[in-house]
DNA sequence: CAATTTGGTATCATCGGTGATACTGGTTAC
DNA sequence: GTAACCAGTATCACCGATGATACCAAATTG
């Protein structure tokens, strides 16, 4: 960390790692975005690839990653209708650093349960 | 993102995820390091400086800041006892990382509230 | 000698995120 | 025609994180 400025510069940094953790924060984000990752681009079909997952966070998860341009919600309106969520460019952008944070936490799990 | 291989991949990656997320997350941890980077070492200290946080939540904080290794808590047991929080190199590595995550989150929230 | 400072811990209340379960309206398969 | 599937929403319960408040022993200050 490099020595702080001021209050103001404090606490829009705190805003913008909050924003960041809160993207791809909780138990279910990364395993949708590896899901839809994998090829599922169905409501139905990503739910049953992650086991434990309720219908209820999954929705609301979808909608979270969408409100943050990470995926796109598409709806075919033949019948019957069609639902398909996919990765944006943006997202894949995102994913260099995501991959930064799980390798830097592999690395760490290692520093912390070392003797 | 890459490509994902396979569900014990995943949950690895899941995790370590999780792991980088709850070393830096929650409402206080940043203003606890940006309080230390600016020099304050003692509790009351950095409980002054940081407009709202309880003895409770920055006694909690510390340590598990300590169990991470983010920070060390030295005791000078010269009567009074002078107890001493200060960042370890460790802590100036994965600031890199933090900075990055704080940089992301800057510009995600220009993409977010852009029409 | 009373008040304040230091470095915390203990207890209780609250609040939001999560989980469990039920339900919906439309469509299709048997 | 009824059972299952799709894409969700609604409601309730629970639990853990957080906040508020009080308290502690030791030392220092006035």
């Amino acid at each position: 960390m490099e020595k702080c400025i001021n209050i103001q510069q404090q606490e829009v940094n705190t805003q913008a790692l909050q924003d960041t953790i809160y993207v791809i924060g909780g138990k279910w984000k990364l395993p949708i975005i590896y899901s839809i990752c994998n090829g599922n681009k169905r409501f139905r079909d990503i739910e049953r690839s992650i086991p434990g997952i309720t219908t209820r966070m999954l929705s609301r998860n979808l909608r979270e990653l969408e409100d943050n341009k990470l995926i796109t919600r598409t709806v075919y309106p033949d019948s019957p209708v069609l639902v398909a969520y996919e990765f944006t460019e943006y997202a894949k952008a995102y994913g260099i650093l995501i991959n930064e944070m799980i390798e830097w936490g592999k690395k760490h799990r290692r520093v912390i349960t070392a003797k």
